[in-house]
DNA sequence: CATATATGTCAACATCACTGACGTATCTTG
DNA sequence: CAAGATACGTCAGTGATGTTGACATATATG
């Protein structure tokens, strides 16, 4: 516990600490999204369309529900995004085979190859970071990150699956 | 397939770090902006202007252009939240001394009231995710994000002032 | 059968970004 | 001083992404 006396230049520091740290949350990300968004302007495409195309991808057959609570915007959102996606023939979908009511999603071969261009860029950028940072930096900017994360999420992110019986299920 | 059993093992292990470093990034980001998004929903703001007073109280007279060099979108853009944020009354202007072409911009008692409100939220979650990864973890975490940053930005976040005059002048 | 769930759709709207064009005040330089 | 560059603003139009609210349909479940 620290000493709450002890002092200002102590909790300045810390202060800054923070402050470093809500920047650093904004630079890295806006720089993280630049390059992807604009590739993505190219074939009018945006942001959004990439986080279902990069959710899909990671979970073949994902279910709009799924989705939906992974990126945590309305229904009407994403019902615009994957519409255009399926419309363009970047994902596929077909109906549950437990739950028929489910629309399962997938990347065709076109989705795949977008999916890969687009993340490729962002794969250069974190592995570029890693190897200057080195190995035991990295662990530390999981052991964070993973901590800025809603408690509830942290699992998904770890390594969990979205949707437990779908783990056996799934073709990998 | 596997032929070289360590090799791919190992190419499939790296490749599975970088993911996680995506999905770090998209999870951390969108909880990290959740709740000053209600709370300046709640006063008719977005993220946006939390953006604009936010560097705005982090570089006291910072000019227009500065800003725009910081948040890379357009003066349009900009200009119209800046525009809202003046005559809501959360930032103050006043003509460069030196270069009168200039609109220096500082925040209001109102607006560094605001600019606390929801940075608090966020250096909450920060100081949280610090304490619970550890001192070590939080230089891996720098490190890493760092090196996330365009180049030419990672000055600014390092403690370099915008404008080095400015650093002398501002006050705090 | 009744109800809950998974998903979709229509409509209206806000925010945040963009491009392009043009205007004004001020600084800088030949 | 005149001419051009710079800092900034504004008008107009557009698009992507998100929202709320209401209602529809198919399917699952008790």
């Amino acid at each position: 516990m620290p000493d709450l006396r002890t002092g200002l230049q102590h909790l300045y520091l810390r202060d800054e600490d923070l402050r470093l740290g809500i920047e650093l949350l904004f630079y890295a990300y806006r720089d993280f999204t630049a390059e992807p968004d604009r590739m993505l302007d190219d074939i009018g495409l945006g942001r959004a369309h990439h986080r279902a195309i990069y959710f899909v991808g990671r979970y073949p057959g994902i279910n709009v529900g799924e989705l939906l609570a992974i990126l945590r915007i309305t229904k009407q959102s994403l019902s615009r995004v994957l519409g255009e996606l399926v419309r363009k023939g970047y994902i596929s979908q077909r109906p549950g085979t437990i739950d028929r009511r489910q629309r399962r999603l997938e990347l065709t071969e076109m989705g795949a190859a977008l999916e890969r261009k687009l993340s490729e860029n962002q794969r250069r950028r974190i592995a570029a970071a890693y190897r200057a940072a080195g190995p035991n930096a990295v662990e530390g900017f999981r052991r964070v990150m993973l901590g800025l994360i809603d408690e509830r999420d942290r699992g998904k992110v770890a390594g969990e699956p979205v949707r437990p019986v779908a783990a056996a299920t799934a073709r990998r």
